[in-house]
DNA sequence: TTAAAATATGAATAATCCTCACATTTGCTA
DNA sequence: TAGCAAATGTGAGGATTATTCATATTTTAA
């Protein structure tokens, strides 16, 4: 009845990947796709979000979509690797100049603050990076993502205490940030005014921590 | 084509509640199937899970299945529920007889050693509360379970510093929890060392909170 | 001009969740 | 104990949706 011998489950198998669109036609047809997608994802959760209503939306038909797409979870990724690139500059610009403590505190502060108000704006990242868990791949990016950030910070760190171990500086930055998205996330499912009080702990927390020692 | 008005999402339903088992027999029935829930759930996932295969595994036909559980998330959710129950009362005992700020950092510390090695231990657990992003109702029991723990911690702190302000401790512990959670999860996704290393920052980090100030 | 490559299409396939009409068992009362 | 109502058991089939594929069209490049 069952499969006789699967080697592997349906779920795991990955998906053929699909051929990149190399003329301008296609390439603003997957635009169309994506913002199709995005909006989708804003207004029911990646989880309702039928591949017919996005083909549908986009004006293109469902073979169209998987022309580009070789599941609905790359649709997310896709999506999900333009927020990154997109943060990872923001939080780089922010951390670049940082020469002393005073600055760091500063910086910090401002990014938890831009990250914050991200988060609260943005349903598309939100709904991505909270499905985070479920999806391995999701889940390695954002892990990769958050290293990538905690770098940054760590760089920082490096350069104001160049006596502590670095592993372990490397461990606090990676943490911070974690946690950091942790209480991000906390944040928007509590009531608003609850939520600004959480950012504004871990903040101090995450100050505390960065600063002292 | 499509439904030509439909209020609500259909996914966003509520299924309808099922009879609670009220003969031995369908308690033990229900037992069963639980149990190979939450072993397929270890092998492959809750999202990998499929209800023909918990019938199966548990020697019941799928209507029998429907019968306790409305649908597959209201299985999830009942594991769920006993894992939280578990964990409540072995936190309450933890920090019950805290009396003073050293005796929190021993029990804080007990504590969070306790529930790493749970993570490391409870495929199913882990599987479980990673999900919980997805499910609204899933995401709500892990607020409310978080809420509950962090009233223990919120309590004795009350104890410790009856000057502060009340719904800053509340804040303080309810944060410290989350990120207590993010942390775990975290860790039990990279190498073991780096994991070890993560939750030592972290009780590091959360002591400090819990006792300075 | 024309053949090959890229792209477009949507009916058909496949995998699952879940329902429902009907069968069986249990608990209870006369 | 007979007999009935409630509880429980069953699995074929309805419904939804992701994904494939044979076929048609458009673009590129020689």
């Amino acid at each position: 009845m069952e499969d006789t011998a699967a080697p592997v489950s349906p779920r795991e198998q990955i998906a053929s990947p699909r051929r990149a669109p190399s003329q301008q036609r296609s390439r603003e047809r997957v635009e169309r796709m994506l913002a199709a997608a995005s909006a989708l994802i804003a207004e029911q959760g990646s989880d309702a979000m039928r591949m017919g209503e996005v083909a549908e939306r986009a004006g293109v038909s469902i073979g169209s979509l998987y022309q580009f797409f070789p599941d609905k979870r790359a649709i997310i990724w896709a999506l999900a690797e333009r927020y990154t690139a997109e943060s990872q500059a923001c939080i780089s610009a922010a951390l670049a100049g940082v020469s002393d403590a005073e600055g760091l505190g500063r910086a910090f502060s401002e990014l938890v603050d831009i990250y914050y108000r991200l988060f609260q704006a943005e349903p598309v990242m939100r709904d991505i990076w909270s499905g985070t868990q479920a999806d391995k791949a999701l889940r390695q990016l954002e892990l990769a993502d958050s290293r990538a950030n905690a770098e940054f910070l760590t760089a920082v760190l490096k350069r104001l205490r160049p006596a502590a171990d670095p592993a372990a500086l490397e461990t606090t930055a990676f943490l911070i940030w974690q946690m950091g998205e942790a209480a991000m996330r906390l944040a928007i499912s509590v009531k608003r005014q609850e939520g600004d009080r959480l950012v504004a702990a871990y903040k101090r927390m995450a100050r505390r921590e960065l600063l002292a020692e």
